[in-house]
DNA sequence: TGAAATGTTGGGGCG
DNA sequence: ACGCCCCAACATTTC
């Protein structure tokens, strides 16, 4: 018997133990180095952003628990550090899965010549996605750029997903003691401790993600369809910053909900889970998708630059309190409700006219969910630029939207205690509530609470007739 | 995965 | 009984 062969398993966005086919193809091997690497330079623009390293710290420790301190951190040139491992530990075999955000397609391409090039064995897995984007096309052989059809016919008619494959058992970890000390050696946490007010929210890691998922499952998922679009309550699986990180794969979530006693609230969730393969669909064939309008005529619209407005939306004190109370959902939590996602993009791209690429940088260091293919693509679907976006004279209402999604007020209490004693009526516009009634509520237009930093009506009319503009020139 | 403007319809009040 | 007006309520169009 020859020793067992090495291999390495690169962890990248897929930091579990359970359904990882990149990770069990490994153990097969022997004996396996797992390892994660950061990465900042190559990834450029999609470094993980302040709220996402914090994430990521966390889940790597979740990680590094599970796999009895076997997990080998590294910092630095992804391609360097690899091939030093490769020599150092005689491997034989180096193993991941597929990531889609750009930087990491041209890396992986690099590093996979590399490999090739010294007789190692390179095992690219399917990990993170339902559908390989490349598998996807239409009847005549061209790509889907409309989402209903795209998933209808592309995705539900293409073979079902994998199937969950179990952990990996009684696998040989090794590990190695020329990486870094710890985890946190890679410096993932704040300086200052704004992670504080997130931590409460979030039960991070790979068993966190299967309690979130289960809840989900027992308490909300048959009523999603019904209850998703109300932000006060907990209808919504907040299960975006686990998948992101590949704390659960969407596999698990797709036979768990879609398998078992399908229904229509159920489907709606598929359907969201839809959306995710979509927009990395889009940035797979797009992949300049994160920087340049998919429609070139939006090159010539006259976007603002306002960076008081800019400033006061990204504090949550623009004085529009559906938008204010999203983006302190946001700094406060990580996350926001995907409703206020696009209330508040619909403000800052459309009121304030401002270029989505604000938004898109905003987000990126704010969401402990951020990803290259939903925050780009979403920016452009609110701001009217992508394929199959919201068409640009779709302008929300933040006013309206507080009526209808929070009816009771109850989201706009919750992020901006200032309003609270406002009754229900004046809650979504306190500038028209009545002196008296400001008063008794304790509210102070300009001093407890911003007066709005712009006004609705006109802003929305000058931003179609901009729209217009763009549209007879690109005539 | 809009909102606002405009158009249509039908019931009720009233002369 | 009838025409007229008003105006919800709903539908359609436009931005």
């Amino acid at each position: 018997m020859s020793a067992p062969k090495q291999a390495i398993h690169w962890f990248r966005q897929d930091l579990r133990l359970a359904d990882n086919p990149a990770l069990s193809q490994a153990a097969k091997h022997g004996s396996v180095l797992p390892i994660y690497i950061l990465d900042d330079a190559a990834a450029g623009m999609h470094a993980p952003g302040a709220a996402s390293r914090w994430w990521l710290h966390h889940s790597l420790t979740d990680l590094q628990q599970r796999l009895n301190g076997a997990l080998s951190v590294y910092m630095g040139d992804s391609v360097a550090i690899v091939l030093e491992l490769v020599t150092r530990f005689n491997v034989t075999a180096v193993h991941w899965t597929r990531d889609y955000a750009p930087w990491r397609v041209a890396q992986d391409a690099q590093v996979a010549e590399a490999l090739r090039e010294r007789g190692v064995a390179v095992s690219v897995h399917s990990g993170s996605l339902l559908w390989e984007p490349d598998t996807i096309v239409k009847p005549d052989g061209t790509r889907y750029g409309v989402f209903t059809p795209f998933y209808q016919r592309g995705c539900l008619e293409a073979p079902a997903p994998r199937r969950p494959i179990p952990e990996p058992q009684s696998v040989r970890y090794q590990s190695d003691s020329l990486a870094l000390p710890s985890i946190n050696a890679l410096n993932l946490l704040p300086h200052n401790r704004w992670d504080l007010s997130l931590a409460p929210h979030w039960d991070i890691g790979e068993l966190g993600a299967h309690r979130r998922f289960n809840l989900f499952v027992d308490t909300q998922v048959d009523q999603y369809k019904d209850r998703r679009d109300f932000p006060a309550e907990p209808s919504v699986s907040r299960l975006s910053p686990h998948l992101h990180f590949g704390e659960v794969s969407p596999n698990q979530l797709w036979h768990a909900v879609y398998a078992s006693s399908m229904n229509k609230q159920r489907a709606h969730f598929c359907t969201e889970l839809g959306w995710r393969e979509f927009a990395y669909y889009m940035l797979h064939h797009h992949p300049t998708l994160p920087h340049t309008h998919l429609q070139a005529k939006f090159n010539a619209f006259p976007w603002q630059e306002d960076p008081v407005v800019l400033d006061l939306w990204q504090r949550g004190e623009t004085g529009i309190p559906m938008v204010d109370a999203g983006m302190r959902e946001l700094w406060q939590t990580g996350y926001m409700h995907n409703r206020l996602r696009m209330i508040a993009g619909s403000f800052l791209v459309k009121n304030a006219r401002m270029h989505w690429r604000h938004g898109e940088r905003w987000f990126w260091d704010t969401l402990v969910d951020a990803n290259p293919a939903n925050n780009s693509a979403s920016w452009q679907w609110v701001a009217g630029s992508g394929s199959d976006a919201a068409p640009y004279f779709r302008v929300f209402n933040p006013v309206l939207q507080g009526q209808k999604f929070d009816p009771d007020g109850a989201y706009i209490r919750r992020y901006i205690p200032e309003l609270a004693a406002l009754p229900t009526e004046y809650l979504a516009h306190p500038w028209t509530a009545p002196a008296s009634v400001l008063a008794s509520a304790g509210v102070q237009l300009g001093i407890t609470y911003p007066e709005p930093c712009l006004d609705l009506e006109k802003t929305r009319a000058s931003a179609l007739a901009a729209f217009q503009r763009m549209n007879a020139e690109s005539v």
